[in-house]
DNA sequence: ATAAATTAATTAAACGATTGATTAATTTAA
DNA sequence: TTAAATTAATCAATCGTTTAATTAATTTAT
């Protein structure tokens, strides 16, 4: 045979293994999930695990490593598009739901992670990718309170955490979501009519919080 | 000896391995610590596991059952006070901030429970206990609706996994909580001031959230 | 009330099973 | 031919659980 198999199959193997892991560490938490048991729903030797990441830590880490959304770029690109500062903590709010619904196992184990005290050191690897995008999101909310549209007196940070929190609930808790909106199929938070409905409530209710009592007035007139 | 210690050791014993089991599932999760662990934190024989709970799983089942705060009681205390619909919410905020903050590595372990597929049955006991609680919330806000202070196109559940999530996301990933306030101790999530703010910034966007705009005019006119 | 009998609580040691990791041999690709 | 990739088999260690023996507490019988 003279087509190069062994390149793609290296990238195969390695990849289906990241990709498995991130599933059922996703679903079952890192130590719930024997090496056989993921080595066996990766299609792969057992003995891959060591051959590729050294140990199924090592597995552990490459996987946030290298799967860890670089949402930072997006949120950048918010900052060039036109628009009121309003308009930027709207499509942050979008970013964010797209993100982590179209990614919710990765994120469960994300979160799950950072409510361990296990491995400091996957900690420190998921904080220093968060911390960045913090920081432009600030430069959205400090840009509305500038030119007087938002409040002066936000609480930013928790701001921030109430937006995230939000989501976070709603998704990485399905179970505890469906009971809350009387749903039967666990499935339901992950359609388009949920997303839907969370980008609306966190927008209503961001919108409300961030806006000073005169915006407000101006667009939405009391009788 | 004529003196009853029997019963007495019997119930620090078993009491003591719950104890411990809360504390380290929380912090580290179920599966990552072993039985002789426990057991050896708890200062007691690992045979008793088994002994009083049948094995580490009912020992986990009873610690859930056992020791889940009954919240909806108080919140049905709330309802008994006078006040108008906002004093409630205002309440059902510092109710739940200060049960969470008091009891914040059993939380982890209960929400870290319904982040996971793998004990349904816990998922169902857990889920239970809640369910009920929502139900008096959802009458606070409906009632704020009904007497006209409150905005009538709310998204009453997603409001409520608002609160929530708020309050979750800040207590059970304390070093995410810490990078984003700036600050050095893990500790300070568990601080009164951070509860204080806490409570401000929750109480103020949902103010800001469930009032009608009438209502925000008529205590804040605009100049 | 006291001794004997019974039940409950506790222990150290060991059980088989499973864990993550490694080996040495084999296959595949360059 | 050589290096990389892959395999089945095996490693010692640890897992949750059980055992059989012992101590402590309670009940029963006298």
């Amino acid at each position: 045979m003279f087509n190069k198999k062994k390149k793609i199959e290296t990238v195969d193997k390695r990849e289906q293994l990241m990709k498995t892991a991130s599933q059922l560490f996703g679903e079952k938490g890192f130590e719930a999930v024997s090496t056989r048991e993921l080595a066996k729903a990766a299609d792969v030797n057992i003995a891959m695990i060591a051959y590729y990441f050294g140990s199924k830590e090592g597995l552990f880490k490459a996987m946030i490593e290298e799967r860890f959304p670089k949402t930072v770029t997006h949120l950048r690109n918010i900052q060039k598009q036109e628009g009121s500062a309003w308009d930027k903590i709207s499509a942050v709010i979008d970013l964010y739901a797209e993100k982590m619904m179209g990614n919710s196992t990765f994120h469960k184990l994300i979160f799950r992670e950072l409510s361990l005290e296990q491995r400091p050191e996957h900690r420190d690897i998921i904080l220093a990718g968060i911390e960045k995008n913090w920081e432009v999101i600030k430069t959205y909310i400090r840009e509305g309170q500038e030119c007087g549209d938002f409040k002066e007196d936000l609480d930013i940070e928790l701001t921030i955490a109430s937006v995230f929190g939000t989501i976070f609930q709603l998704i990485n808790m399905p179970c505890w979501t469906i009971r809350l909106l009387g749903e039967k199929d666990e499935k339901f938070v992950k359609s388009e009519v949920f997303k839907v409905r969370m980008k609306k409530h966190l927008k209503e209710m961001m919108k409300a919080h961030l806006f000073t009592k005169q915006y407000s007035e101006k667009i939405h007139p009391s009788v």
